[in-house]
DNA sequence: CACGTTGCATGCAACGTTGCAAAGTGAGGG
DNA sequence: CCCTCACTTTGCAACGTTGCATGCAACGTG
């Protein structure tokens, strides 16, 4: 059915060997030879096969790349940059979801490791960085977000704490004085909440504000559903209110509509900023402010850190910890 | 480094072969001599090797979807649903993105197909039935979406005639007669809109309402951007209208951006409705009245397409045609 | 006791590729 | 005329797995 180097050899007249010179572009083979290989390859329409190729050299050419959830935009966003990315590098782009699941994520760590692909890009959402730390010495693993895994792996994220911090600034420029931060995660291991948190917390303290428990509402997971949900307690509660930082586009856009719903005016009664920059953030009514990480950066960096592991001889170079760019874009819904 | 069969009958003090057999569950091995074994592979942490069962076997468990963005809610949907299908049946997911590039599609038919993946789950954009009916001997494909191949590839998709024409039906419902269509393709092979259209024409005519090509507007993509620039011209040219009916809700997210722009009332002077239900539309204001594929369905129906052509010995099944349910589902932005 | 049967374990070969080392060819120099 | 050298081509082995066939006991039966 599918040709093989035999059947190109036997067509050719030559040996295996020497088409697979021809195919690989290694040593050197003659010009008549080259063109008589190369027209019954074309005959045939011969392709490498991959499961020998990965036998044989170890390199299966696929990468894998585990996120809690496609669906959600910034990881929609993300893994489509990431695909792009490698294909650049003639890899290919397994897509795994953990549905922010710890056993699924460790799982995805033990198992699918070192057996069909040559390296993970993994953003962890529950494993604590310990967890992480016990990595069988298996494929190469680069970790997306907060978790810094004690530097034992490489690690490409912005500054969560820079970037909240900016943007919260930003809210107190405008004049707020009583800004909330939605998107608390107290019961994960997950770091980038807890950055956030951090960075909203300088922010507020730089500027002499005193921040209040009150004001600081947690959340489940990240979908607009959790934002709205926060939203509806936090005005619930009572506690005055003239901003929101959400930590991220998702929260900002279900907690902005439960503001609109409940007649307050954006941004003249509550201003609202996320945090990623996402495609429906643009579009929303009003244009939602955000930190805009550099996610192509981030798809370049992660792909060039496999790529290192992948390519040196000396594989225990140690973790690297990649800062990727941000930029604070303001929009309609902090406008004055 | 990682364990093979032959450290793991070595420990064990067995022959490989009944390692194997151990491992793959297959002939009758000795309660004791499986206790030893397993006990090696425990030690050893022995996994299979992917590669060389691949190469043996020539199954290699992945499933390639191919799709024109990832980072299109519709499509992150859709592919979140696959992994998780495809996880199910213990296959991997590899994700291609075409760009909607007619080259891309094709290189993906001709090249990925036979090597690496077990089957390819296609979501055709650019390519036409031509192109797409002459797959080499290949691995099995279905295709999503409305083209058919002409009856020569299995293919899953909702019925987008009877779906269109529901929905307008719905609009003329509830009283409006100058109803728009906007994402219109006529440059395109892809019959999707090409379906959209003719549903929306037969529920016009039904109703005894004519269609006006003025109120047909064509787009490039089927992104917001689009959605918006088509409502744009659509308003400038002048024709007037109580309604539109867009091709995706996208489109109709961003058209719904610019009607309120300027200052219509929705759904009091413009109804709008869309197509795909996606979460954007559900939490936009107004929520977004749209056709709702069975897109879990889909993703079952289009991996039990390859798990049968992959199952059954004659592969020469004839193709099918498999129809996803859909059903309407009214929002605001027609409420009224 | 010879013989078929059953239960269990093993050897061989092959999937398609590539690293390594070596062999064949012809030309040029001593 | 032989030797060396560069150029080109080749054979062997191995990656880890499984289908097939066979080996080897111990068992029960005629």
């Amino acid at each position: 059915m599918t040709a093989s180097l035999r059947q190109v050899a036997e067509r050719a007249g030559v040996s295996i060997r020497t088409v697979s010179n021809v195919v690989s572009g290694f040593a050197q083979v003659a010009p008549e030879t080259r063109a008589r290989v190369q027209q019954a390859i074309d005959d045939l329409q011969y392709r490498p096969n991959a499961a020998a190729r990965h036998l044989r050299g170890g390199r299966s050419g696929l990468v894998a790349l585990a996120i809690p959830e496609i669906a959600s935009p910034y990881f929609g966003e993300l893994a489509g940059l990431l695909v792009r990315e490698a294909e650049q590098r003639s890899w290919m782009l397994l897509v795994q979801q953990t549905d922010g699941d710890a056993d699924h994520e460790r799982r995805l760590l033990d198992g699918v490791r070192g057996q069909v692909i040559d390296g993970l890009v993994l953003s962890p959402w529950a494993l604590s960085p310990q967890e992480l730390r016990r990595s069988p010495g298996g494929v190469p693993v680069v970790l997306l977000g907060e978790q810094d895994a004690a530097g034992l792996l490489d690690h490409v994220a912005v500054d969560s704490v820079a970037a909240a911090r900016e943007i919260t600034q930003h809210l107190i420029g405008i004049g707020r004085t009583r800004i909330a931060a939605i998107g608390l995660q107290p019961h994960l291991e997950n770091g980038t909440a807890a950055r956030r948190l951090e960075g909203y917390r300088q922010a507020l303290a730089e500027a002499g504000l005193t921040a209040d428990p009150a004001r600081e509402i947690p959340v489940d997971r990240l979908h607009r559903a959790d934002g709205a949900a926060a939203m509806s307690r936090l005005l619930d509660a009572g506690p005055r209110v003239d901003a929101i930082f959400c930590f991220s586009d998702q929260l900002a856009l279900g907690a902005m509509q439960v503001a609109l719903g409940r007649g307050l005016r954006i941004p003249r009664d509550l201003a609202v900023a996320g945090f990623d920059d996402v495609e429906d953030g643009r579009y929303a009514t009003p244009a939602l402010t955000t930190i805009s990480p550099d996610k192509a950066a981030i798809a370049r960096e992660a792909l060039n850190c496999l790529a290192d592991r992948l390519g040196t001889r000396p594989p225990d170079r140690p973790a690297r910890r990649i800062v990727a760019a941000h930029h604070l874009v303001i929009r309609d819904s902090t406008a004055g």
